[in-house]
DNA sequence: TCAAAATGTCGTCGAACGCCGACATGTATT
DNA sequence: AATACATGTCGGCGTTCGACGACATTTTGA
């Protein structure tokens, strides 16, 4: 499920919720947060914690994903390698000799 | 790329952010916050917002994405549709009549 | 229908946010 | 070596968070 507002986040944190049969106040204890908090996010407050969220998933049993940019690079041309040069050079250049 | 703690976060924003040749100060504007958060978001802060992370990754084209639960339901029975009965009578049920 | 449970909202409070400007250090280009 | 740029860190400031308790409003179940 594609996640591109907070509100997106919210109604999957509710629906995976009622999916596994808790209200709002087992969840609340689950990941540690006060039972108003889970109505906010649930409602798409745009100002909540990183931290939180990525607990609430958790708890919820839900794996968050990034991808695109580096991540599965242009198939354009198969044959070689798809190493990014730039990623390899810099890395290299800030590793402690 | 998974994502399971802040650090996650801050690692996979920084290393697209290099990868886009963008500069702390660049993103910053882009993204519409002070240079110091981007600084603190790379470095993993937990108590960063939500809105600005998701912000963030859109500023740097990546796209977050939840797994798990009742998406991409068990395909051992693949005879029968992947309905999930439960949620359906619970979409129903939250209908205004 | 009625009572219990779930959900949404209010106000108070200490703590932390994110912004800004200014340094300090590191890095690279000449 | 010297300069310019990138990154990390500090303190101050106004704003907002999230916890908590209490209450209002659905929603559920017998």
């Amino acid at each position: 499920m594609q996640v591109r507002t907070p509100l997106d986040l919210g109604l999957i944190i509710r629906q995976q919720r009622r999916h596994l049969g808790l209200n709002q106040t087992d969840l609340a204890s689950r990941v540690g947060v006060g039972r108003q908090w889970i109505v906010a996010i649930e409602h798409g407050k745009a100002r909540a914690e990183l931290g939180l969220v990525l607990r609430t998933l958790a708890a919820l049993d839900l794996t968050l994903a990034v991808d695109g940019g580096s991540d599965t690079p242009m198939r354009k041309d198969s044959s070689v390698a798809p190493i990014d040069i730039d990623a390899v050079v810099d890395a290299a250049k800030r590793r402690r000799p």
